[in-house]
DNA sequence: CCGATATGCATGACATGTCAAGTTCCTGGT
DNA sequence: ACCAGGAACTTGACATGTCATGCATATCGG
């Protein structure tokens, strides 16, 4: 094989893989609560938080990209669909004719805010009260520092 | 608005915030740079390893199903599209008439062979190698916390 | 041995994501 | 004023995931 690879070693292998599986298995879950409790999908929860957090429930189409940090694409299909099911709307722009605002509906904020408490509920029970304070806060310094490599190095 | 949830705190929210940012970076990044070099999904690379560790590298479909942790329909699509790619090939199952191997082809083989030592560098350049092994080992305990918290709540 | 039920997978419909092109509008240099 | 190029979105094709449903084979009670 002429293998100049550096193998994960067993403790990394393992870390490696618990770290993966929680991944996919807390991504599951979260999704799954959502959707089965409040009909929307992660994708739709977090556009609605980005939407409420902007001043007057409506943001330009580039800049809720950005906040959200999706691809132009992406973002495009996910409002499509979400306009069809009256969460958010389009407005035009005055400024730019190409640009568009995005806008959360009352039905959007609606849903938001009837899927916010038990979304946040289920977040308490699944991550932050299993960990502790001291936990929590580790984890938080690591998401960091893989964040910064991940900034620094995606070419 | 009678709010009885406990909403969380400047500091969990920043915790939670960064830690979700880290899952979706980190996957996409992994997934991209295995499907540039490797033209592998990292679906198809979970199975592909899955198969390799198996006897004969072959596995019923059931087996493999709990090995990934997919559920079966996933599964059943995902051997479908790897079927045609000639990735992977079923077999019929002798004891059971309704049951499948699926089994790893010569090209599934060189695939995985090809695209593994790139993933595990790209994996020990964003985040092994990024933080110490002391952090490495923090990190795997944490997230076995929240994966056993996981695994008994669920339902 | 036979029908009822369970098991092992497959399939179809639809939501979501990515990549590559297309459309429309704005801008800057001549 | 004009037009080449870029910017802001949209669209289409296709890979992937989930849910519900379909189908064939096993297996079990009587």
């Amino acid at each position: 094989m002429n293998d100049q690879t550096q193998w994960l070693s067993p403790e990394e292998q393992q870390a490696w893989r618990v770290f993966i599986r929680l991944h996919q298995k807390l991504n599951a879950e979260l999704a799954r609560d959502l959707q089965v409790h409040s009909k929307l999908s992660g994708a739709d929860y977090e556009i609605l938080v980005a939407l409420t957090d902007a001043p007057g429930g409506r943001q330009r189409f580039q800049e809720l990209a950005r906040t959200v940090e999706w691809e132009q694409s992406r973002l495009s299909h996910q409002i499509a669909r979400m306009t069809r099911r009256d969460l958010v709307a389009r407005e035009e722009c005055a400024e730019d004719g190409r640009g568009a605002f995005v806008a959360i509906t009352p039905a959007g904020r609606e849903a938001i805010e009837a899927a916010a408490p038990r979304h946040v509920a289920t977040v308490r029970r699944l991550v932050i009260d299993v960990l502790g304070p001291d936990d929590l806060a580790t984890l938080a310094r690591i998401s960091s520092r893989i964040l910064e490599q991940l900034d620094h190095a995606p070419p």
